[in-house]
DNA sequence: TTGTTAATGCAACATTGTTTTAATAAATTT
DNA sequence: AAATTTATTAAAACAATGTTGCATTAACAA
């Protein structure tokens, strides 16, 4: 089930995702907001935000849950199917515009992929 | 530090590898020999299993880490790059022998990649 | 066979969430 | 504007997946 009612939580978490253009892990929400928010209710609306097509979400190589703002999805159409990116050194992560072509497999049907790419971004290479 | 002696949870632990050619879960692991092995034991070895390069690991949708055999990966030179594959109906995940181009990226450096296919196996799609 | 120390088991702890339930506060109705 | 409804929240307990510390056991070299 989505958002129904416009409160205080729902407007702070929203927030952290609109001063930050990239994406942002749970635990470092509940980290930033858990004097203000639960983190109960964190993860909950993180998880509303999901139902809704404004975030989506993946895993980063140590299993920790990133959430990013989705572009054009809706809530019976998600497709921010990308590339994600997270840099070794600093730790940033986001999303990529790219395509990453996965071939047909014999035998098999693909439904969805997922595609992690660690190394170094752009303000860490210099 | 990689295996040093041949114990008795060694021989077990392989065993698994051996009569089954697809990933196994850490999870599974522990359940499977829980009442043999303690699952300090079962986590320690799997490490040292990846150290020594028998096997590699990586991660599912869900977080869990899975592991699986190595083909020709040595202590200094872990090469099994490639994509893994996971039946959303029957759970099963294996290694895939095919490859996966990821292009470059302007003003980024790419280290590593991690590619997770989710679909139907061979034998869920009939 | 004995001594050394890698390996193990156990208990306690740590992290990242999830569930339950009573209290609170948006939104709606009166 | 007050009362009512019920979505939302907070708090505490729980759960899953590991990890750490430490005393004990068992490989294996001498």
């Amino acid at each position: 089930m989505g958002i129904v009612r416009k409160t205080q939580a729902l407007g702070l978490l929203l927030n952290e995702f609109n001063k930050d253009s990239n994406a942002i892990s749970a635990i470092e929400l509940v980290k930033r907001l858990g004097d203000k928010i639960n983190k109960t209710t964190v993860y909950r609306l993180l998880d509303k935000f999901v139902d809704d097509g404004l975030l989506h979400f993946f895993l980063d190589a140590n299993g920790v849950k990133w959430f990013a703002k989705c572009k054009g999805c809706s809530k019976t159409n998600h497709q921010d199917i990308h590339p994600h990116f997270q840099c070794t050194d600093c730790g940033i992560v986001d999303c990529l515009e790219i395509n990453v072509t996965i071939p047909n497999i014999p035998n098999r049907r693909i439904d969805n992929s997922q595609v992690l790419i660690l190394g170094q971004c752009d303000l860490c290479i210099h």
